[in-house]
DNA sequence: TTTTACCTAGGTATAAATACGTAGTTTATA
DNA sequence: TATAAACTACGTATTTATACCTAGGTAAAA
């Protein structure tokens, strides 16, 4: 009676980590009550691969870093041959670059890897039911993805046309150069360089392309 | 008879995921030949320190990335308070930087977390027998490290007085201020200045900046 | 010992950047 | 519609960088 109330979930880890795809493992089976697990483990992208081909899973746990073929090809090739198959991505890093990545590869959600059971279990759960799932601290990243590109402007206080010129500027083109591609006068560049220059209190133009470095505008 | 054989480690790990601390656990549990494993669990500094105030322990396992305090900052006060301990980083970074933060806070070892079991045991035989463990990775690591400051250089064979006037201008200085600075004729300086440009075939001061800045030579 | 690479230094010239101003026009917004 | 912010532009002057040379001294290597 209490059995039938208990869901039967297929589901692969591919991790090269034995440490973590043991935790995960630890994790899922401690949730007895609604779900019993069947894990499969695949340590790289050609395991996991294979092992899609030859049978069917309810959800796969894959991690961004795989040694040869990374997490993002991976599920892409898993979605080419299966494209219903629901995938979590599990990361031990918050960068934006790896989350879109998976986000386009399509991943149904994104997780962190210091989750806590119930929040995995949860994840789990939404997928299942064909919803998306990003855990909080993903979800907020990628809200603030596009205002950090305005707050580094806003830090500064540019202009968008002094941030077009400081653009150039780090093209290593002159203000003559690029006074004719923006169709104004050198000495209008002039001045916008000026103004770089005490806004972003720097003494010349080392300074002006280490910032822009800094703040990924180039 | 046997038993005799089998010596109890008291063992603490330090780290605030709980996925890690399962895998860590699973993993050392399953090596009950030589060891008996007896495990206690901190989830950031400020647990570990009062731990290891109450109790002593035979070797503390310490990650990195811990919330509030830093790993570096944990094994640094642990060994304020019991100088002698012995300590495992165990981290999923092979960064430099923080091998090197980890190994001048005072550890006795740094293994990377997608460590084997059997290295891992290995790992806290070393360093209970009082020597010092590296994992492969992190040993070449550690020789590279100096090897790689070279080939950036040898890259684009600058000598070392245009190194040395490449960092300078990257310190947004003149030629002037450089040539004060080495106790040379500016005119010299121009010279250097203008090798470098032409050695790294590029326009302007942006693009030295550029690559001293990609070549991590500041 | 000859060669080579490197550091040194200067001549001459032009191009480019920096510094400190002023000021008109447009655009968004309160 | 008043106001501020942004973009535009120029005057004047100095400093700095870039370009293309030559060339001597020194230390290491062949």
């Amino acid at each position: 009676m209490l059995n039938s109330n208990i869901q039967k979930v297929r589901l692969l880890i591919v991790d090269d980590h034995q440490m973590v795809r043991d935790g995960i493992r630890v994790m899922l089976e401690s949730q007895t009550k609604t779900y019993k697990f069947i894990i499969t483990e695949a340590e790289n992208g050609e395991d996991a691969i294979q092992n899609i081909l030859k049978n069917d899973y309810d959800i796969i746990l894959i991690d961004y870093q795989l040694p040869k073929m990374t997490g993002m090809e991976t599920v892409e090739r898993i979605l080419l041959y299966k494209p219903n198959t629901k995938i979590l991505a599990l990361s031990n890093y918050d960068e934006l670059t790896y989350i879109n990545n998976m986000l386009k590869a399509g991943v149904s959600g994104y997780i962190l890897k210091n989750v806590e059971p119930l929040e995995l279990i949860a994840a789990i759960k939404t997928i299942l039911h064909d919803k998306v799932f990003y855990s909080n601290e993903i979800a907020i990243k990628l809200i603030e993805s596009k205002k950090k590109i305005v707050s580094n402007i806003e830090k500064y206080s540019l202009t968008k046309r002094e941030l077009e010129i400081l653009k150039l500027i780090t093209q290593e083109k002159t203000n003559d150069e690029i006074s004719i591609l923006l169709c104004i006068a050198k000495r209008t560049v002039d001045s916008h360089r000026q103004n770089l220059l005490n806004k972003l209190g720097v003494k010349n133009t080392v300074g002006l392309t280490k910032i822009a470095i800094e703040s990924k505008l180039i």
